[in-house]
DNA sequence: CTGTTAGCGCCTTCAC
DNA sequence: GTGAAGGCGCTAACAG
């Protein structure tokens, strides 16, 4: 195959040296122009032959695209991310985009830094759920940006496209669906209102005691940090006093670990003494025993909604320059409720 | 903040002219070679006012090097291999790399496709997990990049070096358990020899046995497609024997997951029924109810030794070329196995 | 310490 | 249908 005996790899100079035609005509073959079959058949031995891979960094330099698109969250080992990344990258495969992937760990700093990163990078686009919406510097830096954004779940004034999950919907079909089954105390824990999913978990949640005609137990709602260990100590908290609600509903999948913990540390049973409803389809939801009710949404609908809108604008779209594009949430409902008597 | 009213965003040049001195010299402040304190001022003065951000995809064509390495593995929503690309992205990040990510879906073709797409790229280096050991395509796609390569957990006969775990001395504790527990009759669920885990798995089984002075049961060393559906048939299988294994071990993630759908549907009781035992720790284990012993790997440590030898490599490191590093592996007892007697 | 200049590999006019 | 030449934005000599 390869035949030079110089250590840098062949050039399309090379290559049209060798197929005795000009660089050119070589560019034409490498980018599908029409030549003449006896010119193609030259070029194409000459690049068996040299081995010949084209270097997509000149070619981002001169047609001023990577064919990269960058995509920010939180932590790629959660499994929801993880489950958005994998169908936003089988879209964006099958367009010849590759997807460069950072974690931000939750920190503000550090996301501004790789905004810049991939910015400097000249991403053809950036699809990112911010770490915190009123972070100002975030919203400054990617104002700046030349390529079009599409934010996960957040909500955000500036110029970029959507998508929404409707987590309100879903919580409020999970809690008709406790309120038939006779549960009065219910407690909600979730992220705080820093991001979308944690306010409008809440806001659900409020808003279906009202449209039920019941008072909003406003001590029932508990919001902070949406990791597992939030949901150990306020799942525990609950547990421990005096007047533990007869059912609880986790506001994540991070969340539930933490509340499946604080569970099994006291022989609670699921859902003889506890009902349980958790947010988000995971493998631990369903594989649990009992299997655990959710409010569910579609995550590869997620990360195909995203690349669709992304690939768009990159190719020229302008029309409607703030979509939004809603997720729909639905209730799974499998055997952690059980009906109060 | 910016200026220019032209659409482009400004380059070395503008910023040269605004500052007044020559683009050697802001490249030269870019890259923290010594100025003039008076020079070094008015060139970031420059690049504040204009809003310049620099061109990585020029600095790479110009120095060779994109800061950029791959990761392909089968899919990145496996929570394996998601928590190997996080510690893999916080090691390289550290070192201001950033990291592509491509799931080949176990789709040999499509493997190689990506490989020669980030030869493309131009990358510094890339770690991978190829879909088949014994595919020679992939093998001469491989020896024909001119950048670093790490395997993970593959055993290939191409220059690169390599991160082994451990599995056959894992699966060696955890039937010594078992042994101890009064354990005859063992079955292991897992993938072919393909790829190496699936046959180290069995490679471990087998030896405990022999080393224990006992009949390796080959009836019981069921391989297959490491992923849920099989798990859940074979495990089915099992069940409706007329001899059914006093104790199953899951070798791999996802094959638990199909186990633990057979275990569920029959209503076999854990560890009063059978004895359960997987490989690999993820979420499903430590929350299930009982909690799974699993023969547990530092996921961590893969992505820092895949990390550091490839940082080591890209930095010239030319010692050793066919390094390999292993991956211990121990057995996380918790109350899935009961004695039998 | 600073300015000038020659490419890195490719695509894209512009002639022919 | 094909060749020649300019330049994308940057860095690394080389002079001064």
């Amino acid at each position: 195959m390869a035949d030079k005996t110089t250590s840098s790899p062949p050039t399309i100079r090379d290559v049209a040296a060798q197929a005795g035609v000009s660089v050119g005509t070589v560019s034409r073959v490498l980018n599908g122009k029409s030549v003449s079959n006896r010119v193609l058949a030259l070029v194409n031995t000459a690049i068996q032959k040299l081995g010949y891979s084209p270097n997509a960094v000149a070619q981002s330099m001169r047609t001023k695209s990577t064919r990269a698109v960058g995509l920010i969250i939180n932590d790629i080992s959660n499994p929801l991310f993880s489950g958005i990344a994998k169908s936003l990258d089988d879209c964006l495969s099958e367009n010849e985009y590759s997807l460069l992937i950072a974690s931000t760990n939750n920190d503000s700093r550090r996301e501004r830094v790789i905004v810049e990163s991939l910015k400097q990078r000249r991403v053809d686009g950036l699809v990112i759920a911010v770490t915190d919406e009123r972070d100002e510097g975030i919203k400054s830096v990617l104002r700046n940006v030349e390529f079009p954004i599409v934010l996960l779940d957040r909500d955000l004034d500036i110029s970029a496209d959507s998508i929404w999950d409707e987590h309100a919907s879903g919580m409020k079909k999970a809690l008709r669906y406790l309120f038939d089954l006779g549960h009065q105390d219910v407690a909600l824990i979730t992220g705080d209102d820093s991001i979308r999913p944690g306010r409008e978990r809440a806001r659900g949640f409020r808003e279906a005691f009202k449209e039920n005609g019941r008072q909003v137990p406003e001590n029932r709602v508990i919001q902070g940090r949406l990791n597992s260990q939030f949901g150990y100590e306020e799942a525990s908290r609950l547990f421990e006093s005096s007047n533990r609600p007869s059912a609880v509903i986790a506001g994540g999948n991070q969340i539930l670990s933490g509340i499946l913990r604080a569970i099994r540390q006291r022989n609670i049973r699921v859902p003889e003494d506890l009902s349980l409803i958790s947010c988000d389809e995971v493998d631990i939801a369903a594989l649990m025993d009992p299997p655990i009710t959710v409010i569910s949404r579609d995550i590869v609908q997620v990360g195909q909604a995203a690349a669709n809108i992304l690939l768009r604008r990159i190719n020229g779209d302008v029309s409607n320059s703030h979509s939004r594009q809603f997720i729909a949430t639905e209730l799974v409902v499998r055997e952690s409720c059980a009906p109060l008597h």
